[in-house]
DNA sequence: CGAGGGATAGTATAATTGTACTATTTTTGT
DNA sequence: ACAAAAATAGTACAATTATACTATCCCTCG
């Protein structure tokens, strides 16, 4: 059996140095190295390609969406597992477009991780309770792949500071003044997010932010 | 130099296990339980009392302010590590009331928290950086202590429950609807909710539910 | 060069939230 | 049993957000 090379990504130190420890005791895992963002992660990749990169969702400099999407296309040899905190049905179909290997949330235990490690690192794909009850509502319910205009949630850099300007809890017109725009065109920046990132209200947006680690 | 008892509380199974290692590789550390949530904590100090008692501020069941009130009334003698992922001062400030011995963001380093640990065993507080800066923030701002109203924000069952529907993207109808209770009515609580934790609008809110753990 | 995406700004209307109160009933603690 | 806190419900008005559009300018990519 092949020996493993796993890389985390987690912006919380005393997360990840425990998760590098923890990787470290397990069998079939040779090497084992960490970074603090997407960023890193890259980095270390150029380096040295790894069998398994874990990579937060929640992430500063660079957020889990971006750098699988990034690992995805630069190293499709690479097997990536997602973890995050929340189980949001959007992001886990979004990521599994992009062709991210398992989705774990951060409340799993230390078996289920090592078994998923495996599990892509042989088989590709790690299919566990959480992602098939995403998938079985998707079949049912249709709810967001059904939603007309549904895009993945990909913001322009110009949406992303309006966002952090809202989570900030800034009015529109606050925004505009700072921002140097008109309230309308914040407005309607504010609109496309709601739309892109499909939720209804404002409340929506700063969770979406949450989960997205716009603001952390 | 005395061996220490230290038990942790979080509801994420992986950190917390990967947590309990590292605890376990500490030298002065003899002996470490963990738990899910505060009330399984609060069990586990009632059979065995530990010297150090680090708690997430974010869990369902029961969240590290009321878990970290009750351990500070019924057992004085626990030092009370507080983990988090946000530095707000609100908070910090109001736990530094509450009496816990010390405050750590997810993000420290595993030495810092070794050193945490040692410290409010041995000098009942351990001062870091993060800590330090928002007593200088409130020294010389005072916007929180000044506000007039300021009160911890201590939430009725009512209330959270409210502040969870809020945070389901709910209006003020619907959730009134669903409660059996006038639009008014809820409205009302949730101004209550605002002025008591301190905000403006909504989206400080739902931020605060994410940071105080009302949403998961 | 032309199409499309992104950023800008506008109008108009409906719905919801935010502010500021009063008031009654129920529950809880001492 | 009494006081305090919590839950309930109301009115009135201001401010902001939500919905639904149109329109222009700029930049980039094929």
């Amino acid at each position: 059996m092949k020996k493993l090379k796993v890389y985390i990504a987690d912006d919380h130190t005393l997360f990840r140095k425990a998760m590098v420890n923890l990787l470290r005791s397990f069998d079939r895992i040779s090497d084992v190295k960490d970074a603090e963002n997407g960023k890193e992660l890259l980095t270390l990749i150029k380096n040295e390609v790894p069998d398994v990169a874990i990579v937060d969702l929640q992430m500063p400099i660079m957020d889990g969406t971006e750098t699988s999407t990034q690992i995805v296309q630069k190293y499709p040899e690479v097997k990536i597992i997602i973890l995050t905190m929340h189980d949001s049905n959007k992001f886990i179909l979004h990521m599994m477009d992009l062709g991210v290997h398992a989705f774990l949330l951060k409340n799993t235990e230390p078996d289920e991780l090592e078994r998923a490690i495996y599990a892509v690192a042989d088989k590709d794909f790690y299919h566990n309770d959480l992602v098939a009850s995403v998938l079985r509502k998707n079949v049912t319910e249709r709810k967001i792949a059904q939603r007309p205009n549904f895009k993945p949630a990909e913001l322009t850099e110009r949406e992303k500071e309006i966002l952090f300007l809202i989570c900030q809890e800034l009015t529109m017109k606050e925004i505009g003044q700072r921002l140097f725009l008109s309230e309308n065109t914040v407005r309607n920046h504010r609109v496309n997010i709601m739309e892109k990132v499909g939720v209804r209200n404002i409340v929506g947006l700063v969770k979406y932010a949450y989960e997205a680690g716009v603001v952390i």
